[in-house]
DNA sequence: GGTTGTCAGGTGGCTAGTCCACTGGCATGA
DNA sequence: TCATGCCAGTGGACTAGCCACCTGACAACC
């Protein structure tokens, strides 16, 4: 191993270097976060295009060539989609999406992703059973004393289990399947879970997911 | 919250359209997928180098210009690294290890992980119980009678469970993660694990793994 | 009035050619 | 022998230009 620095008095690291190689970023990187950057800034939302290239190359000092790639990069990122004769639009940038995407989920069985997605919901159950405030609890019960759709429950529950791992992961499998109806069955179901989680009953909350998005169909 | 679902019965969707928009590839997007394959076919491994880029574009029959967006996309999806004065190297390609990065699991809380894992893989648990075969359960148990590891038990109920989505969240997990130690609590957790699946009782299989990551710490 | 066809202008897609910056190996010479 | 300096090969970035595509306005037609 050839050392490249002379003097070598105390910092050097265990390969003789007293520096970190410097990792030069390269254009279209820095720009790509500085695009992400400016569509957070201006508050852009999904749909809301981009300035035209050749502008947006002048304003940021730099190559269409080098814009373009960076473009590529936030389009394979899913942040932003862009389309021919039209512009570079805003994409829906959550987790949720992105990674749908990244996984390739949209290509799989529906009933595994449904199975998939029971899974991550009893674990979210079973947080909210142990980890939730009793006061927060409460927000399970309507108000006027109808019962919780499935999309209310379920936020509320995210909300107790305060877990973004598990709130993320069921976004990622929400984005590739659609929202249960609200049948029978399913109100058994959410009562069932709500009464567990105001039980302070981890397992039986969990439980009562099981069937929850599979058996309805 | 936009759907995307598939398969539109007969007619029209919600936009009275009766055709999708035909998603134009462009051609840096074939490329990709193109040298993506190209990878793969010639067996190159972590860290072995694509040709240069002069050479791959008028093999490919392609400006280098549209190679490089190609490059930058495959850099970005984690496929390949680029580096300016040596060439585009082959990286780890393994789905936990891009998407790891890609959810910034790094940063979050390990408990808050692990606690996920394991609605993961209580689902497995569960599919495993419910889907396997009795035969291919027999691999459960170990051949002169020691126990099996954590690791040895988690890729048999995978195979049982055949739930690519789960085990693909897993392996995303994993990553995020550590191995458990081979406590004498863990085999515990893993014996009560055998036997519920081997008596085909899913509610019990998944209760089994409650605690199994999180209790040994 | 409503429908249809046309077209211009704006947008991204892609190419070619050029020069710059970086890396690593090798010939050189002390 | 080995440190030095050079240089060929590599990716980085730019410029200039043409092409393909989409949209919306508007003319032409029922």
């Amino acid at each position: 191993m050839p050392l490249r620095i002379l003097g070598m008095s105390n910092g050097a690291d265990e390969r003789g270097r007293r520096f970190q190689p410097l990792r030069r970023e390269r254009l279209y990187e820095s720009l790509a976060t500085h695009i992400s950057d400016f569509i957070e800034a201006q508050g852009l939302t999904p749909g809301d295009r981009l300035p035209p290239e050749r502008e947006l190359a002048a304003e940021l000092g730099v190559s269409r060539a080098t814009l373009s790639r960076a473009l590529a990069a936030l389009e394979t990122k899913g942040r932003i989609e862009v389309r021919h004769g039209v512009g570079a639009l805003v994409r829906d940038t959550s987790l949720a999406a992105t990674t749908a995407v990244a996984l390739g989920l949209e290509v799989r069985e529906r009933d595994e992703v449904l199975l998939a997605r029971e899974a991550i919901l009893a674990g979210l159950a079973r947080a909210a059973a142990s980890n939730g405030q009793a006061s927060l609890k409460l927000a399970l019960l309507a108000d006027d004393g109808t019962p919780r759709t499935f999309v209310d429950t379920w936020r509320c529950v995210r909300r107790l289990a305060s877990s973004p791992v598990l709130a993320d992961l069921d976004d990622t499998l929400v984005a590739a399947s659609v929202t249960p109806e609200d049948t029978p069955a399913m109100r058994r179901h959410l009562d069932e879970l709500a009464t567990a989680i105001l039980a302070d009953d981890p397992a039986r909350a969990a439980l009562s997911v099981t069937g929850m998005l599979t058996d309805t169909r």
